[in-house]
Parts: C-alpha cells; sequence; structure tokens
DNA sequence: CGGCGAATTGACGGACGTCAACTGCTGTGG
DNA sequence: CCACAGCAGTTGACGTCCGTCAATTCGCCG
C-alpha cells in the first residue's frame, strides 16, 4: 500500500514527533510501511518480540491481555493513536496482543530506528518519554477504574466519556460491540446485558447501539467522575491538542 | 538531614542515570535533598502538583488510589526505587498517594532541574524513557492480574513472587501487614483470611507474618505464573541489575 | 431461506463485600 | 508493673455481585 504524504503529515502531527525535526522525522519513518487490514485480523500476539511501533491511522484496534483460557480487552484504540511504545523502546516482548476490530491503516515504523534515533536526537527522547508517561498514566487510570469501581459505575463513567467525546447530547452510540465493552469494563456480557436494566431506572435506554440517556444528571452522579480517574482530557471533537507538554491520554482510548 | 556521597552514588547506580555523564547527574542532584520520613507519613497526595522526583532509599513506601470513601493500593515500593516520574516528566499533578509504612529515607530530586537537563543529554532522555516503559509494563501487568486472575491465584502467585525474592525456601515472610497485602491483591482483609485457609488445602500454613509451604510445586501450580503477568525480573536478591536495557521491574515493587 | 454469532434472559452457584463480635498483640499511662 | 485502650487479625452470618450454563431471540451475511 503507498504511503501517502497526507498520512506522514498526520503521523508527525502526533504529540510523539511533536518539535522533533525533520530530519529525524524522516530518518525514523525512513523504512516504515502502510498496510491495511481487515477486521478480525492479529497484528500481534502477546509475548512476540516488537520490531515496530505501531501507528493506527484509520480503524480500531483492540489490546487484550489472556491467561489461561480466559482474555480480557486492556484497551480500544482510535486514530491516530501509536501503540506498544513501550517493548519498542526496551526492545522487549509484547505484554499485549493486538487486533484489529475494523478495517484498519496501520503505519509500521522500525523499532530499531526509533531507539537509534533517540540518541542523536534529545528532542525524540523527550518526546518518547512524554507519550509514555501519558500511557502510563492511562494504565493506572485503568487500574483504579477497575478496583475501586463497581461494575455498574464503571459502565455509567464509560457512558459518560463516550458522551463527551461524542458531543455531549443526549443520545450515546456504542462505537463497538458490546462483548468489547463488556470485556473492557470487566465484566461479562451477561453481566453487561443486565447491568443495562439497572441503568433503565436512571433514564438510560439502549437499542442495539444506541443508548439514550433521559437524565444524563443522574447517570453522572452516579459515575461520580473523578479527573484522577477519568481522563476529561479528550474532550468534545477529540483533538484539543496542545501540541507539547499535553497528558497524552491516548492509548486509553475508549 | 546530610546527604552522603555514599548515597548519591547508590542513586547513581539507579536504571534511570545509566550511562548519564557525571556532569549532567551532579546537575540533576544538585538542589536535591534528602530526608528521613516515620512511619505512616504522607508524602503526597493523589490531584496535588509534582515537584520533586523522589528516590526511596531506605524503608517502604505505598502507592495508593482512592475515589470516595474507598482506597486501594496499587504498588509497594522497596529501595531503590524512584516514583512519579510520568507526573514530573510531564510537570502534572499526582494520580496516586504515596505514603511510607515503615521509617523511610527518601531523596527529592528537582523536577525541573531532570525536566531541564533531558534535553541538553539525550542520554538521560532515553534512561527516563526506559524507566518509564518498565513502569509503564509493571502497570500493565498488574491490570492484567487483577482481571484475569481470582483471588486465591492472585495470592499464590503472591506468595510465589516473594518466595523468589526471598531466596526461594520453604518459608515467606511478608515484608508488611496484611491489610496492606489484602488491599494491593485487591480484596478485603477479611477476605484474605479466608484465603489463608483455602490454601491450607495446597500445603500452605500461616503464622504471624510467616507462611510456610509445605508442598511449594503445588502453590506454584495453583499460580500458574506467566511470564507475561508476573515479572520474574528481580529473581533471589534482588539487584540482578544489567546496567542498561533492563525491563525496569521497580515500581510495580512487592 | 438458512445459518451463524451476538445479545438477551433465566436459573443457579460461587466468590466477594459488609457488618458484627471476638481474639491477641502492643504501646501507653496511671 | 499492671490495666487499659486501640488496632490488626480472625471468624461467623448474611446479602449482593458476578460468573457459568443453557435456552431463546435477534440481526446480519452468505
Amino acid at each position: 500500500m503507498p504511503l501517502r504524504t497526507a498520512d506522514l503529515e498526520r503521523v508527525q502531527a502526533l504529540p510523539l514527533f511533536a518539535g522533533v525535526s525533520d530530519e529525524t522525522f524522516r530518518a525514523v519513518t525512513a523504512g516504515a510501511f502502510l498496510q491495511r487490514f481487515p477486521a478480525g485480523t492479529t497484528l500481534l500476539m502477546e509475548g512476540d518480540m516488537v520490531d515496530f511501533l505501531y501507528v493506527l491511522l484509520d480503524g480500531t484496534v483492540q489490546l487484550e491481555g489472556s491467561w489461561r483460557d480466559r482474555e480480557t480487552v486492556l484497551a480500544v484504540l482510535r486514530p491516530v493513536s501509536t501503540f506498544i511504545l513501550a517493548a519498542v523502546v526496551l526492545d522487549a516482548e509484547a505484554l499485549m496482543s493486538a487486533q484489529t476490530l475494523e478495517r484498519s491503516d496501520i503505519l509500521m515504523l522500525s523499532g530499531e530506528a526509533l531507539r537509534r534515533e533517540m540518541n542523536t536526537d534529545a528532542r525524540l527522547a523527550i518526546a518518547v518519554a512524554e507519550e509514555l508517561s501519558g500511557c502510563y498514566l492511562g494504565v493506572v487510570r485503568s487500574l483504579k477504574n477497575q478496583k475501586l469501581r463497581g461494575g455498574v459505575e464503571r459502565l455509567a463513567s464509560y457512558l459518560m466519556a463516550q458522551r463527551a467525546r461524542q458531543g455531549g447530547g443526549d443520545t450515546v452510540i456504542l462505537p463497538y460491540e458490546k462483548r468489547v465493552v463488556a470485556s473492557l469494563l470487566g465484566m461479562t456480557p451477561e453481566n453487561l446485558s443486565r447491568t443495562w436494566t439497572m441503568l433503565a431506572d436512571y433514564g438510560a435506554h439502549v437499542n442495539g447501539r444506541e443508548v439514550t440517556l433521559a437524565r444524563p444528571a443522574v447517570i453522572e452522579r452516579l459515575a461520580k467522575p473523578d479527573p484522577l480517574m477519568d481522563n476529561l482530557a479528550d474532550d468534545a471533537r477529540g483533538q484539543t491538542v496542545t501540541a507539547l507538554r499535553r497528558t497524552g491520554s491516548r492509548t486509553r482510548g475508549d
């Protein structure tokens, strides 16, 4: 698949490359290639050595972890996001699998080139550190969310987050299958179904992927949002981007 | 409290400063100061702006998160470890509180100086990125542990981790109060108590803080350890340290 | 039209949190 | 030196949340 300059510009606009010289950027993206994957493609299995930094340009990607015969969704990514940066930096094996949920365009950058350029361009190394900090804080939020909130509250806060991202209206569209939502929120599909009916008492009604919130304020009160847990960073149209020094809300995703 | 050169040497030996020039190291530690805190001291509240990078030189520190009236322990740190690096890099507010569990010696480095020196020393910026990667992978492990394993399995794997760290013998000493262990493992103290009795069937017997494992292999089979979840990095005496490019197992702690 | 998988619903059991009472240890002060 | 207060830890009872199994419906795609 041809690598258009428009794609490269979108990549260069990422926080990861903010403040990085064109020269370094060209060096990092030199051997890069863009690939289109159908839905349901496994890009990476946990335990694999990671050779590339992945950049999701279009579509949806799910990060999942497994143990024995269990699986769980750790994050769902939206464009434009990078993933498995940490494993690339350490030249280590991946802790998570990555799988497309829709047809997705993914740019693959040489991990070796990225590590090499970090040595000569402190700006790049700093940008990587900042991106990683954002990723770290994102997972910490997820962990707090998982340990501190109950199922109903997790769903309520998920709805509030989606609502904010989708413009704050009274109806929210679930961006992917409910089974993915369930796993992301740490519950079974059956349990998610039952939780919907609990939320009906609070004015939330589900029809397919469409959720209408009769009294959003009540759901919000149930979710008890907390800036230290809920990442109010990407609001409304997603891209607030203050260029440098942003909280790197990416990688937590939806 | 006087800042001894022996302390500085221990700090310089950290992965965070591996490969960093003496000059940069001096610049970062210039305004640093060492402080001794009694047990139970809150060093940092979640939501506080972070001005310093903390380095635990001696003692034990607990990182905790809270929401509404609930609290949970996210990690317990042992010397020598840094903490809240991510918030320092982003010059942001902390997502976790930090509290001493014993009398602890803590070195505080100026966050502003660290950020400044990253600009001029790519080696430092890279080391920060590597440290952050390790922290990130640590939290991902915790999240997988929390979402994929049940309570008994989490306790079993916790025991195996402690056993490995303490030399692999048949008796494990819990390094701090059981209520802290319980919260770290995502359960209530009552529930932890009951889980001990379940483990008795597998040959684990508890007496105060001492746990004797009659058949360690059986506990291990219960824990089903997984290199992608259980961080077999710090083995035996803790400090394997391959200097550069280690998996930065720190920050997950015990 | 037929088939597959997602989603829902019900029934059931187990895991876990909550409340309460009791034990044992420790440090404090009379 | 002892009495007592306070807290960690344990144990029991109970209720709730949640996972599992099974059956059924729905929607989508071949």
